[in-house]
DNA sequence: TGTACATCAGTGAACGCGCGTTCACTGATGTAC
DNA sequence: TGTACATCAGTGAACGCGCGTTCACTGATGTAC
């Protein structure tokens, strides 16, 4: 479809998001190492110029793509710590939360995956776009009110996003039938199982 | 260290091996295609051309690499499920298989968690080598036996393995103050507490 | 309304570099007689 | 035991290719007067 395009320079509105979409496809199916700016551009159907107009580097465009993502279900993990009174609700929220940025936005959601060690490194655990932390944060709440026993909060965080997470890895890999978000009911109930909450 | 090699040839026994672990380190922590054959090269303290003598492409080690781990893993699956009488009973030696398969070798485990998608590809389901069907056997065999409810078995699946993997993953990048090992009749619990286990 | 100019978002060709791989070679070791 | 030869596991230099990035340029659009 891109070769429709003609060979002259156009303005063509919207060719920064479409860089964006094309890079997270395919960042996201091959890795940021395993892709070059040729196939992002090739993808979008401009030349490789174009996109060192919108993004300083390549490092830079898997950076701000990930934060983006990254930083959006930390900012929603806040969200419904704020919002919902107590551990149980909160919970349906957040299995919500992440089944929801998994519908809308499939190849975001595994780029965040696959990529998350290679950026969490620069990014501090104090940070307000630290997901993980703000979904500790949850959990320890929960123990000082009592709603789930007292165990390592560490432990509990790695082991609730485990039950989220592994069935989206299922789901991108074919070997469930349905996305998450069809789940959510036995994701929550698994979680509320395996933290122990009333 | 590797430096204090004289430079003239030597046979220095166990080369192979040294190449294995230095690709496999490498590979965990920056990814395939994040690492040159150069890179692994200078880590063993031999020359590029010295890798060839024992593998016949950087794909093909990192194919054998993978095999070699996924593959123990998967027999280690298949013999628990022909040893242990009972879901509970394999259960808990299955935890242990993971958590003695990270002990023993971090970064054979981190490298078989980031590149299982890359070749798991061209790993038919009905392969002896494959882990995650042979795990979905022993809950299949689980709702058989009416140990666990009646529930998807891709499903439960994903759940117990999340439970297993992140931890570990948790674990890889710092944010656990021991190994999975240390975890491990915690790890149990809350799968069978997840699956909805006796 | 028309003209002059600045800016923006593209093109397309080129750059140097690091990559995976190859190859002629060498010296140490194992084997046959 | 000694000699001739095959094989094995290295070296080190070189290869062509694809990579990220740069740059002079162009045409369309927005702005000032």
């Amino acid at each position: 479809m891109s070769l429709a395009r003609a060979a002259s320079a156009r303005p063509a509105h919207g060719t920064r998001e479409r860089i964006e979409a094309a890079a997270l496809r395919l960042f996201a199916a091959k890795g940021v190492a395993g892709t070059s700016m040729r196939d992002i551009a090739h993808e979008v159907g401009v030349t490789e110029g174009a996109i060192y107009r919108h993004f300083a580097s390549k490092d830079d465009l898997a950076r701000a793509l990930f934060l983006s993502r990254y930083g959006a279900l930390a900012h929603g993990v806040e969200a419904i710590r704020a919002r919902a009174p107590d551990f149980s609700n909160r919970l349906d929220a957040l299995v919500r939360l992440f089944a929801d940025a998994f519908d809308k936005d499939p190849a975001g959601f595994a780029y965040v995956l696959v990529s998350q060690h290679e950026h969490l490194r620069d990014l501090p655990a104090s940070s307000p776009d630290n997901a993980v932390e703000a979904l500790g944060r949850v959990f320890a709440d929960a123990m000082a009110r009592g709603e789930i026993p007292e165990q390592d909060v560490a432990l509990v965080t790695a082991l609730a996003l485990g039950l989220v997470v592994q069935p989206a890895i299922f789901r991108i890999y074919g070997r469930l039938d349905a996305p998450p978000s069809a789940y959510a009911a036995e994701i929550a109930g698994a979680i509320r199982r395996a933290v122990g909450a009333a």
